[in-house]
DNA sequence: AATGATTTTACATTTATTTTACAATGATGA
DNA sequence: TCATCATTGTAAAATAAATGTAAAATCATT
């Protein structure tokens, strides 16, 4: 996902229609005010910075995010009309990890997103599972569903990463209670059951990748 | 030491005067004959390359410098008199760090040698923490909450420490046990528990950053 | 010994898990 | 097709487990 914040709205939509067709999950915001509401939902891959903007700068902006240790390894790149050297001094002194003077073209845009993307991507080595819309990180132990996060109880995480490590494979109600609750575990129950109902209910669409083989017991499956 | 290649005699002494005034050691070569020999004698931390050379061009140079192992990750910096678009996307593309348009300032130029170089270097550690309304003075062993001071004892600061530093992901009471206390806690204590409890109620309202995961441990999160 | 930090203990509180009971669904065969 | 039976879904109750925390005990430093 790259963030766009630029207030000319004829700018921004050019930006967010060539992102798109090159394949990038792309959303613009006009000031730093819609910025920072949309930055606390969800954290983007990039960030293409204007800055002149009306209210708060884009070099306050950028200060603000590098100061934060949430934000402050997030890729910006600064736009700007005014193309005085002393803006890109200032600009990639400050923490840029590109700068773009405007008019700039968007093959050029996008050369230099890739450009930055590649040099970040490296530190990216966390292990995270992905199945269809579902994101889990192992990390941060937290789970994502078609973009919302979603808490689960410690079972529940346990039995999805069960699934999402093994797509495809059907699990007995024992396979599971003996994988996740461990050895001992005695009677016959309808706990399996249970859980897998409110994993079902918390996911929400991505629920359904958990099916049910009558009979035998439940599965993981995308449907494309 | 910098290495600057390009075949302008009078552009070339600019560069390495202005790159002496800012610190930085350089040596120029005017082609790529003179640029290969030196560089088996000795391996620069980023190149500025001008495009247009007499004999091998600078895209040749960049991709054979990219496809050795021995100098595939040093930074490259192109220069280049065209200005079209599509000289900028070719050497993006090919895996420069950076791109020049010439003429350019001496200004600019170290102000990009220096985003380069900062960007390829390994994180340097950093004197603050600043996580939300939570700052951290590692130098000072301050930190304040909501811009008042608190004052905390060494476990507790450690704790927030190793929080502060790894925003977002999960610790078991085993794996704080280790990293704050030392290698050999033995036995089954609550002693995490208390602390988390003490830090959170001196902290106040950031105090909510810290997260309980049952079943798992705690981690920090910010709801900026 | 006094002080403050740290750990342990014990119990209250909160939350997760399991069980239960019954409803809903799907398969089977007359 | 329809009755029958096995299987699964799920709300709610019962139980179990994990966490919060005050206070006491221990430890370290001066």
């Amino acid at each position: 996902m790259i963030f766009c914040v630029e207030d000319d709205s004829s700018i921004r939509d050019l930006m967010l229609y060539a992102l798109s067709t090159a394949g990038f999950e792309a959303k613009g915001f006009a000031d730093s005010v819609e910025f920072w509401s949309a930055i606390k939902e969800e954290m983007p891959e990039l960030i293409m910075l204007d800055i002149m903007l009306p209210g708060e700068d884009g070099i306050s902006i950028l200060k603000k995010l590098r100061s934060q240790t949430a934000t402050a390894d997030v890729p910006v790149i600064l736009a700007t009309a005014k193309g005085t050297e002393y803006d890109k001094v200032i600009g990639l002194d400050i923490g840029a990890d590109d700068y773009l003077t405007k008019p700039f073209g968007m093959m050029e845009m996008i050369s230099r997103i890739k450009a930055v993307l590649r040099r970040s991507l490296p530190k990216e080595k966390v292990s995270t599972l992905n199945v269809g819309q579902l994101k889990m990180n192992i990390d941060e132990h937290t789970v994502e569903s078609a973009g919302k996060r979603v808490s689960l109880t410690l079972k529940e995480y346990e039995l999805l990463q069960k699934f999402m490590e093994n797509l495809g494979i059907v699990f007995t109600r024992e396979q599971l209670l003996q994988s996740v609750w461990g050895e001992e575990f005695i009677g016959e129950t309808r706990t399996v059951d249970v859980h897998i109902g409110t994993l079902r209910t918390k996911l929400g669409v991505c629920g359904e990748y958990i099916e049910t083989v009558r009979g035998v017991g439940y599965r993981m499956e995308v449907q494309l």
